[in-house]
RNA sequence: CGGGGUGUGGCUCAGCUUGGCUAGAGCGCCUGGUUUGGGACCAGGAGGUCGCAGGUUCGAAUCCUGUCACCCCGACCA
């Protein structure tokens, strides 16, 4: 490829709009063209560089035993009806009729078509466990898509499902598959991606990993422990609280006049008590019905939404607490709360012998609140807080709690047979009895993981591409094609690396150098060689990589054997953080 | 869906408060020339329904009303 015919504008000015800066450098280079609100075209670079990644991707499903397929992006909505999932998922999936009126949806993941593939195939037990795997095209009509190509409504994505005959199976094959995306993300260049433990949502099922690549600009909050490997999105992170230490002694309970001290830090500061010692009420609403939720937590406590949805069993969303309500915003508490709403108590309160609390009236608050003796027996515990930084290890016990923020490039489901019993997906056993099959589920976003490795490897300048996913292996950059030497020397080291079948692009347009080496560090192709007449006179070529590790000059003679050699070791470099 | 912000040639922006001649700059693009190791210079040129619709006015990029789109924060999220 030669830069003069590479269609696409790189820009010198930053782009507006831009506020990460993966989305702005590939804005910029020429990577990638917004068309609609989460919805981009590729150029060529683009092109190149998620291509890559789905090779790779491909190489290590294959290397599990996967079977690639492919799936429509158009689905029946039938087939959504069966699973029960047309209703259940919300705006993010695009439903709309056909000319027949029949109704259709867009594949926002592949559940469903999966088991629609295989459910006559895969009758007897002998056919099992298999995993086929497809990378193509979703979407997903997404609240609020953002920076680029790492939230976007339509996507590529490797999407995996396998079949088993017993969880025993089922969990070989998950951590042979955890495996693999290790691999994958090492050998795409981010070696350092951590698997983590998640919230399933709405795909259903038990365990499942989120794996995150950790930076600041991250959307998920991640809880990694600094003494043991304990690691866990936020969400789905155990908040331990230890109350032991706490030294105040119960006392009878007395309402005072608080006026207008409606937070937690106003209460804190008028009374005088540690905030250890209080109690505050989080108020959330059914999205099925509006019923109200208080939920009492320790004052120094977050709640934590995904961990109340799923003890409710439903949507929720924070109360817009009417004034003819029995709840008095701001000063609500556990004592005498006449009030026929759903109560769930935070287990941060356990231990606690004294504390303050809402009086449910408005500027009054009660002290020497004492849950077990107050509401006539000990409440009933769950944990319905984030985990916070200093916060206790649920594996080690240690507090040594620290929150990361990350971006989630990968994740893995054990699904159970939520699908294959809803879709009536059954083989025949050893002992001719009907079973349905257990499926594990398995993704990964192309097209943010190309933007994710663009955000860690990076400077001022442009993106830093690892070799194994960068669009070319090498940019030749000649200073000046006026000058016959040069230009016949470029041409020829271009036609020859070629026909050694390495990625070349080759920059021979009459530009100034410095517009040349902007646009290629733009392109963050790892190996420059740059000809110029100084370099011609002293009969050598300089070879430098895109993050200047390695600078050197090479004679004439020898540069192509030298290039060939730098790729082998930036690529030998990269295999050596490949586990296994 | 709530809060905040922005819409002016391909890109980055000025002009709007206080309405007034033909709507500007830099970059990019085209022509010619001089240049050539980190986004050169000179001369000439093309390119704009000022997001859209209505209104006020002798006159609207500018004021008013509505609407659309995008960005940020939040909610939501496989």
């Amino acid at each position: 490829m030669k830069v003069s015919k590479l269609v696409g504008e790189r820009f010198k000015e930053k782009p507006a709009d831009c506020v990460i800066d993966s989305h702005a450098l590939m804005i910029k280079g020429g990577y990638i063209k917004y068309m609609a609100n989460g919805i981009y075209s590729l150029f060529t670079p683009g092109k190149r560089v998620t291509s890559k990644i789905e090779r790779l991707i491909r190489e290590e499903m294959d290397a599990i035993d996967g079977q690639e397929v492919m799936f429509p992006v158009v689905l029946p909505g039938s087939l959504w009806e069966e699973s029960g999932r047309f209703q259940s998922v919300a705006q993010e999936l695009v439903r709309f009729r056909d000319r027949n009126n029949s109704s259709m949806v867009l594949g926002m993941t592949h559940e469903e078509a999966a088991v629609h593939l295989v459910r006559e195939y895969a009758n007897s037990y002998s056919k099992y466990p298999f995993m086929i795997y497809q990378i193509q095209t979703k979407f997903r009509d997404e609240a609020r898509p953002r920076a680029g190509l790492l939230r976007v409504r339509e996507f590529t994505m490797k999407d995996a499902y396998s079949f088993h005959t017993s969880q025993e199976d089922l969990e070989r094959y998950y951590d042979i598959c955890y495996n693999a995306y290790h691999r994958i993300f090492a050998r795409a260049g981010v070696p350092d991606v951590v698997a983590v433990k998640s919230d399933s949502g709405m795909m259903g099922g038990s365990i499942s990993h989120e794996y995150m690549l950790l930076t600041p600009i991250g959307e998920d909050s991640i809880a990694i422990c600094g003494a043991c490997d304990y690691k866990a999105n936020m969400e789905a992170a155990d908040n331990l609280v230890d109350n032991s230490k706490n030294t105040m002694e119960m006392a009878p309970i007395e309402k005072i006049y608080t006026p207008n001290l409606s937070t937690i830090d106003d209460v804190t500061k008028a009374l005088k008590l540690p905030v250890e010692n209080t109690c505050k009420a989080v108020v959330y609403q059914k999205n099925s019905d509006d019923s109200y939720i208080v939920v009492f937590m320790r004052g120094d406590m977050e709640a934590n939404e995904t961990k109340i949805t799923n003890f409710v069993g439903g949507g929720i969303h924070p109360a817009n607490i009417e004034d003819d309500s029995v709840l008095v915003a701001g000063f609500i508490g556990p004592y005498q709360l006449n009030s026929d709403v759903t109560v769930l108590y935070d287990q941060s309160l356990k231990g606690i012998r004294y504390m303050s609390c809402g009086a449910n009236e408005r500027d009054y608050h009660y002290v020497g609140l004492n849950l077990a003796r107050d509401l006539g027996q000990e409440p009933e515990y769950h944990d319905f807080t984030k985990i916070r930084d200093g916060g206790i290890c649920p594996k080690c016990g240690k507090p040594m709690i620290k929150v990361h923020r990350g971006i989630e490039v990968g994740n893995i489901f054990q699904l159970g047979t939520k699908y294959t019993k809803s879709m009536n997906m059954k083989y025949i056993d050893q002992n001719n009895e009907e079973q349905y099959p257990i499926m594990g589920c398995y993704g990964i976003g192309v097209g943010r993981l190309a933007a994710s490795v663009c955000e860690a490897h990076h400077d001022e300048y442009g993106p830093i591409w690892p070799i194994t996913i960068a669009p070319w292996e090498v940019h030749i950059c000649c200073l000046r094609v006026d000058d016959a030497e040069c230009k016949e020397y470029a041409d020829n080291l271009y036609q020859s690396l070629q026909r050694k079948q390495v990625e070349v692009i080759y920059d021979d347009r009459d530009v100034r150098p410095g517009a040349m080496f902007s646009d290629a560090d733009l392109l963050g192709v790892p190996v420059r060689v740059v000809v110029s007449p100084r370099n011609m006179k002293e009969n050598h070529v300089e070879i430098v990589t895109r993050d200047k590790r390695y600078k050197f000059m090479a004679e004439k003679e020898q540069a192509e054997e030298k290039i060939l050699e730098l790729i082998q070791t930036l690529k030998q470099e990269i295999l050596e953080k490949v586990p296994q």
